[in-house]
DNA sequence: TTTCATTATATGGTATGCCAGAAACCACAG
DNA sequence: CTGTGGTTTCTGGCATACCATATAATGAAA
């Protein structure tokens, strides 16, 4: 046997058009403005296929993966359109997301080192509940990352996988949601918690906070947050 | 304004054969002991349309949906292929399940009707502990309905949605569960405390006792089940 | 007989063309 | 002006043909 003479980098792999064409349109769809009233929903195949320079076979088939995700519906001979989501919809994915975050959060008392659950407070102690107002912006990243960070801990790949597709969907709503600074600060508060329930290993009370955490945003998202 | 004067049905709509092959398609992969040594697991895109009377297109559209749902893997230039879920991955599908059904429970106690909630006794009742050996055929069945039941309790669709996927992937390795009797016996006596904690609006207990249950099957298939 | 280079074949990937249904447009009758 | 029937056009659905690569088959050289 001889041994690795060589860095050797894996041939990059050029990926089928209807694997990087799903890539380029959910991407697009994510940036598009979808709530926004009068915004085009419409997907034009052939135009779609002109701008991408493929034809429409792997076009469609791209669009057929989109539309089992869910992110578009095809009607037959009437068109492609962009799927906005239901308030109601949003409501159960919040749902689905307590659920799973919460299941990740036991999980991640049971599984994770300290020394990962201990890097949760890089996410947490920089924001001061005081001076919350003027980080507002990348308070709500970090936020985004505390919770996907809560998540990897559990090990779990498919809480992961599943949640960042809820994530898809929500995170356009997210322009929406009015980030009043008395929610912030109830929320770093809740975190905080949340990070010492995870050091002392207690499950239960992990699973918990984070269940009514997101419930929280939940009901916010009921109360004040208006679609269409 | 002319009244109806006749009774219209809606003309029966024929759907895409995009659509119908990807339910052939899904059931046909559902039927299949995947599982079993030596079990065929690549699918020929011309001999499939062949068989299915159709071209390759709207057939190679199912099958990108498949893909994007995980049921099966395309190989560029090597062929598509029936995935084989790992134990890990079947365990880590459990524990989701444990995650959403507990979750559904505690919706149950907030929005499902009495009546809704004591229907479940038809699926419970009907099997007395003692007795349980020479009716496991249908107490499996009823085991299913007995959890689906629940989650549709809870009116949330999403998680309908998401356990009923999660469904085709574990009843493939149900056929290998071993259902030992003291396992069923057991299982009833859990399902009984469920009713019981969903009748009295319970929701804390609601759910703890299905995550419990849920996850007790996951050990089980940890020790016990093996795959390859 | 074995090995390796060459060739043939099988298989998925992509492009193209035509078809059918739906919507938009238009013209004409009332 | 309005409503109705017909025609055009637009759009997605499907079939077919060809391409590129991976694999199998073949045969010549060692």
């Amino acid at each position: 046997m001889v041994k690795a003479q060589l860095e050797i980098q894996p041939i990059e792999e050029v990926q089928s058009l209807k694997s990087r064409t799903y890539d380029a349109l959910k991407a697009a769809i994510n940036a598009k403005k979808i709530y926004d009233a009068g915004a085009e929903l419409r997907l034009d195949e052939r135009a779609l296929s002109l701008q991408f320079g493929i034809s429409r076979t792997p076009l469609r088939e791209a669009l057929a993966q989109l539309e089992q995700e869910g992110l578009v519906r095809i009607v037959p001979r009437r068109g492609i359109f962009i799927v906005r989501k239901t308030k109601a919809e949003i409501l159960e994915m919040i749902t689905v997301w307590a659920a799973l975050e919460s299941m990740a959060a036991r999980l991640a008392t049971e599984v994770a080192t300290d020394e990962a659950i201990a890097h949760l407070h890089t996410l947490v102690d920089t924001f001061d509940s005081d001076a919350i107002e003027e980080h507002m912006g990348e308070y709500s990243d970090a936020n985004i990352s505390f919770h996907a960070a809560i998540i990897a801990l559990s090990g779990c790949k498919l809480i992961t996988e599943i949640t960042h597709g809820l994530f898809t969907h929500v995170r356009a709503i997210r322009q929406r949601t009015i980030f009043e600074k008395d929610r912030a600060r109830r929320s770093i508060v809740d975190h905080k918690e949340i990070v010492e329930a995870l050091e002392t290993r207690n499950g239960e009370r992990a699973e918990r906070l984070v269940r009514e955490h997101t419930l929280k945003l939940r009901q916010h998202v009921e109360q004040f947050v208006q679609l269409n």
